[in-house]
DNA sequence: TTCTCTCTGTCAAACGAATAACACATTCGG
DNA sequence: CCGAATGTGTTATTCGTTTGACAGAGAGAA
């Protein structure tokens, strides 16, 4: 549950609705690059397997997107879900741990497409200094912090081990970050004016584990 | 939502359950690590940031693993959920895609202990062929399917390029593979016997950016 | 113009999940 | 042996999300 303000007034919008929203986004700009200018709620929603009131239930919090009796146009539709996903000002970020889930991250193009420039990377172990990955160095944690403050960096990716977490998530903050994306199969303390997204591969891979063990009784039909 | 046969009965399990579960596990295995013999479910939920009560809820589904008024004993729930949730036997794997992510994954030690041994990765790339990470080769594409029925593998890591991966699963699934891990930003058509989790990492990083823009907004206290 | 068709915005109902409440089993101290 | 304290299993309540329903705006055909 987030708080959006419009026109004044402070509306409430669930966490489901904000996980669709990049889907819509990603299926539009793929329309859009196919040349196709409307959509409907019902042919967008069905090429996601959701139902077209949700879709519109969702595009309802931020107000109606189109008129009633027309269908969305894309060229519209597109620039207001980045601004309001927050993506059309470019929001910066450092990697802290250049190990190969750090060098994956730094290596992915489309987040730097997406408004996520990687501007360094930053590893403990001498060996990894002084590499480059797409032309970003990795450097020595030492200068992190100073690299931080000055580059007003908001937003950090954490694929350090689980030990190290909480201090070089500490030390950022003091830096002005406010953002986390968390690797580490751990939780992190943050203030409430914090936001910490915790992406725990482990947890996935075992819950795919437990349905394909349960495949047997599993319901053929909704 | 997953169904589950207990004494000759159905009962179906919430997916948010299925999520907590690999949780509580992996805080119980740093109890008994630290010697712990028993836990209350206020203690553990704390732990988590979860209330007490949804964690005995949860449990509840699996039928009770104490006595009323006994805390948890962690040498006897650690085994058992670890049979729940699948990882007493081991689900052998293959990834799909040597890439960066792929070659992250399969460098992953945990997913071996957790039961999930990786037995081969492929890719199509002969400069990647012939390589090894932690001793598993890089080895071509084109023995992937040989290899998966031999193996009578179940399970793939999917890190391909978008364009290919619907028809890597066709084939895989031709061959006997009945749950996919997918990392590539686009969804796979498979059959309701087929189990796939997708993720989505672009999602989790706009979700962040949907919520670290809106700091300001934010409520204060819950 | 008027009728029909399409499709949105919006509200209501149904559903699922999280939290609270509590009965009762067990241990421990006196 | 009894009462207090602890803490589970289970049911009830609250809350959030999804789905369904529909009024009415706009477009196009006659």
């Amino acid at each position: 549950m987030t708080i959006i303000s419009k026109q004044g007034k402070k509306f409430r919008v669930p966490d489901a609705t904000i996980h669709r929203l990049p889907l819509y986004l990603d299926k539009l700009i793929l329309l859009q690059q196919a040349g196709v200018k409307e959509v409907s709620s019902r042919q967008l929603a069905t090429s996601l397997d959701i139902k077209a009131s949700q879709l519109r239930h969702d595009f309802h919090y931020f107000g109606g997107f189109s008129k009633p009796g027309r269908p969305y146009l894309v060229d519209l539709l597109v620039p207001a879900l980045e601004e309001i996903i927050g993506i059309d000002v470019p929001l910066p970020m450092v990697i802290i741990g250049a190990g190969h889930l750090g060098q994956a991250i730094a290596n992915y193009k489309n987040f730097e497409r997406q408004g996520f420039p990687v501007l360094g990377i930053f590893d403990v172990d001498p060996r990894l200094v002084g590499l480059e990955i797409r032309g970003i160095p990795i450097r020595p944690q030492s200068e992190m912090e100073s690299f931080v403050r000055e580059n007003q960096v908001r937003l950090a990716v954490l694929t350090v081990p689980v030990q190290a977490v909480q201090e070089v998530a500490n030390k950022l903050m003091a830096c002005g970050v406010v953002g986390f994306w968390n690797f580490s199969p751990t939780d992190i303390k943050v203030p409430g004016t914090v936001i910490v997204r915790n992406e725990r591969l482990a947890v996935g891979l075992m819950c795919l584990s437990f349905k394909t063990k349960r495949l047997g009784n599993l319901e053929l039909s909704p």
